[in-house]
DNA sequence: GCGAATATCTTGCTCAGCGAGATAATAGGG
DNA sequence: CCCTATTATCTCGCTGAGCAAGATATTCGC
């Protein structure tokens, strides 16, 4: 966010801080999208798991749920009550395995994570047309290699007060 | 509703996901940090915006930190409240207008924000010294153009329940 | 100096998320 | 088939982040 860094330092670190001011940016989104619709950031990261869940055609029970967005189980289970209550999702019993509470997006969430995500996820495309075989690759492989970074837990922090 | 569902559908949504993939897991990483150090999320973006203003060498006062962050007056005060009982912050008054509070980064702060971040950096870097000026470009240009989408809160979402 | 405007702090409250433990369903050994 | 260990979710009581409203302190225009 804000002014940028001392390019004098290189175009990398330049980029790392736009990296950064992104993520920033698309978390403020996410928050007035949230507070739009009287939901909280949590609600809306739970609405993210839960479609792309979707995508991968896979079922997402309470507890899996809540331990993608680092919620303990009573944590989980106030998380799939607020949705339900606000009409987002349903419960329904695993299959195969009873115990298992699968939480099933409605079409009203559908819809408004369509309008949520949609218009950001079409003018990314749209920008990225833009770039040809070898530019497409280093984004990948830009992108790819923080998100590797960041899930290995690269960094150290020593023990806080 | 032609973008948001099928990877089939082209290499650019395949990037569009990991990005959003990407910043999922810098936020995981983020929360993961708070609780090794007894924070919470606010308080790590409280860090972010400090070091930030910093880097600009630009003064950042209670008020004007809770805006950035999305708090109001008096979660503000507990922000800073917070952060000073943690030894991350002190307060100062304002020089010429002393009715404000200006919130500066004690030098544990300091060190603690370099051990969260610098090893993601040191890597990005490391990354990015791979791709040439054509591939860098892209990958600016990329991030500007998201990142300005979702500042221009690209999102529709009507009214919630 | 007086009153309006501005920045922060105080008070009282709501509710997200935690810890601990209760309840329900499954899996395996006898 | 029954009994026990395991696993998934839910219930209860509590802590504390953040809000709304208002108090307090400082600045600025007149």
């Amino acid at each position: 966010m804000s002014t940028s860094s001392d390019p004098a330092q290189g175009p990398e670190l330049e980029i790392v801080h736009l990296l950064r001011a992104t993520t920033v940016e698309l978390g403020l989104h996410s928050a007035r999208f949230a507070q739009r619709n009287g939901m909280h950031p949590t609600d809306v990261r739970a609405l993210i798991a839960l479609m792309d869940a979707r995508r991968a055609r896979q079922e997402l029970s309470a507890g899996r749920l809540g331990a993608v967005l680092g919620l303990n189980s009573a944590g989980a289970t106030a998380l799939v009550d607020r949705l339900e209550r606000a009409g987002l999702v349903r419960r329904a019993r695993g299959r195969q395995d009873r115990r298992t509470v699968v939480v099933e997006l409605e079409e009203r969430a559908m819809a408004l994570g369509r309008s949520f995500f949609g218009p950001l996820i079409d003018r990314s495309v749209e920008l990225l047309r833009g770039y040809d075989a070898h530019q497409m690759a280093a984004i990948r492989g830009f992108l790819t290699g923080v998100r590797e970074a960041a899930a290995g837990d690269g960094g150290a922090a020593g023990r806080g007060a």
